[in-house]
RNA sequence: GGGUUGGUAGCUCAAUGGUAGAGCAGCGCCCUUUUAAGGCGUUGGUUGUGGGUUCGAGUCCCACCCAACCCA
């Protein structure tokens, strides 16, 4: 960027005027005693204690000036005075900046107004910032600005950076419960060979040494799977998937997900696990398990309730209830038939167990909010779980839905390699998965029967936090590069 | 890919087809306990880009770019 203002030339002044006065604009490491919220919590009248941030605020009082310091954990006011200074310093003083990095020390005190604050006796300047920040009382607003310059949402959109630090947390808590249930983290490819594990359409790229066509992955899942047949019991990885697909409130392409794969374990006892998880990541951060949303106005837009147990119901049911009691009984065309009569539209080319689906994620999938795991799916919807035993149409698994979206799928994992291999090459209708030879090479090696679980985190963070879009709980959402 | 809405000063926002404006930030002056500090004064614009209509376009028309929302 090459545009140039009076503002930013006049702080590119500032910043040669620093130099000519035989201060470095850019400073060294500064001793601090601790984040801005630290310091705060040290804070005693007359102790001396240093501490840098970045100035957000200026008052100006003539001979003597309070100075807002702010960092990720707080503000801190500090008090300038020309007196405890002297000419010198004051003179640099002047040369500074909101959004400039300052290091200070000085003495607590409390201001007549009952401000905690620090009367600075020395200060460091530390970096200068060549451009202005937004503006103090409505921070950056532009949504596009807020997503290119996420830097600048942070530092100046409180809600923001909150929900941030709720992805944060959730990361942690995941890592941790789990941990202390014996899962293990691991690490697999994101380079593969065959995207494999969902059906997705992937991202392609190439290996020049090898001469190799690779794909970024889409699910790890075949590879979590190779461990149980290397003999790991319970392993997880919380790590990024690639998807290449249109971009939507939902839709990221590159997203976060955690898998973990449990030997010995069922689909229903994966259910118990992420039923407790989720209950166990919103006690932490919303402290109840009724979950508020609220607009920019903090009206409370929904509530939901994840008071344990969750409903559970079986993929037949919840379609009959929403699509009629006679949907399995009709003849293929009249399905679709209503289907369009319901407002559900079907497009020639979806096979029948896809027009089902589709009604499924109109009238089921977007219409629920608070969790329901519907189990028991026809089996072509997920070709890597178990045949149930009663009915061999179906598979022993769940889909979790919450807040009107897929949160989390959970698996008996198919471990018989021949049926395996068939029900890969089986796959009809528009999204069907590659088959991956050294997957099933490894699962003829014999794989534990084993419960799999997969959780969408960005979107489990949109359900914690009451954020609209994806692009809110993820830094650096995909965005078409700006043309200058 | 289609539809709708939007893009104006560093930021937040105004402006019947008729001189592009305010608040904050900035700059200058005043003020030694302010906190959205205050008072007085003041600078700042290729109105997303490119065409067109018009005596005259931020505003109307066309194309394009970027974004948000909805749909596929």
């Amino acid at each position: 960027m090459d545009d140039e203002n009076d503002l930013i030339a006049l702080r590119r002044r500032k910043l040669e005027h620093l130099q000519a006065s035989g201060v470095a604009p850019f400073g060294d490491a500064f001793e601090t005693s601790g984040t801005i919220a630290e310091v705060r919590e040290k804070f005693a009248e007359g102790r001396l204690l240093r501490a840098a941030g970045r100035i957000t605020a200026h008052r100006d009082m003539g001979k003597s000036h309070f100075v807002d310091l702010r960092d990720a954990t707080g503000r801190l006011q500090v008090y300038i005075q020309t007196k405890e200074l002297g000419k010198d310093v004051m003179e640099i003083f002047a040369l500074l900046d909101l959004g400039d990095f300052i290091g200070v020390e000085g003495t607590c005190f409390v201001t007549k107004t009952g401000e905690p604050t620090l009367k600075v006796s020395a200060l460091q300047v530390l970096a200068k910032a060549l451009r202005p920040l937004p503006e103090k009382w409505h921070g950056l607003q532009d949504v596009e600005a807020r997503y290119r310059q996420r830097y600048l949402d942070l530092l100046t959109n409180e809600h923001s950076r909150a929900v941030f630090e709720t992805r944060i947390t959730i990361l942690r808590e995941m890592r941790r419960f789990l941990e202390e249930r014996g899962f293990q983290e691991v690490e697999t490819p994101m380079l593969q060979a065959v995207p494999g594990g969902a059906a997705a359409e992937p991202f392609q790229t190439r290996h020049n040494a090898l001469g190799l066509d690779l794909y970024l992955r889409i699910a790890p899942e075949l590879y979590l799977k190779r461990l149980l047949v290397g003999g790991f019991t319970k392993v997880f990885e919380l790590n990024r998937n690639f998807r290449n697909e249109g971009i939507s409130r939902r839709h990221n392409p590159e997203f976060t997900m955690l898998e973990a794969y449990w030997a010995y374990a069922d689909f229903n006892k994966m259910a118990d696990l992420v039923e407790e998880l989720i209950c166990h990541l919103a006690h932490t951060i919303c402290g109840s398990l009724q979950v508020e949303h609220r607009d920019a106005e903090g009206v409370v837009t929904r509530t939901l309730n994840l008071q344990q147990p969750w409903r559970r119901a079986r993929y037949r049911d919840v379609i009959c209830a929403a699509a009629g009691a006679d949907w399995f009984e009709l003849a293929a065309d009249d399905r679709r038939q209503r289907a369009h009569s319901l407002g559900v539209e079907i497009l020639p080319q979806l096979v029948d167990f896809e027009v089902t689906q589709h009604v499924f994620e109109k009238l089921v999938e977007e219409k629920t909010f608070d969790p329901l795991y519907v189990t028991h799916c026809p089996k072509e919807l997920v070709p890597l779980a178990k045949q149930n035993s009663e009915d061999d149409a179906l598979v022993d698994v769940y889909e979790l839905i919450i807040n009107g979206q897929e949160i989390s799928p959970g698996y008996s994992e198919l471990n018989d390699p021949v049926t395996q291999r068939r029900r890969l090459l089986e796959q009809a209708g528009e999204e069907t998965q590659k088959v991956d030879e050294e997957f099933l090479l490894a699962l003829e090696h014999g794989m534990p029967p084993a419960g799999g679980v997969g959780i969408g985190v960005d979107r489990l963070t949109m359900l914690l936090t009451g954020a609209e879009s994806i692009r809110d709980v993820i830094l650096f959402p995909l965005l078409r590069p700006r043309k200058n």
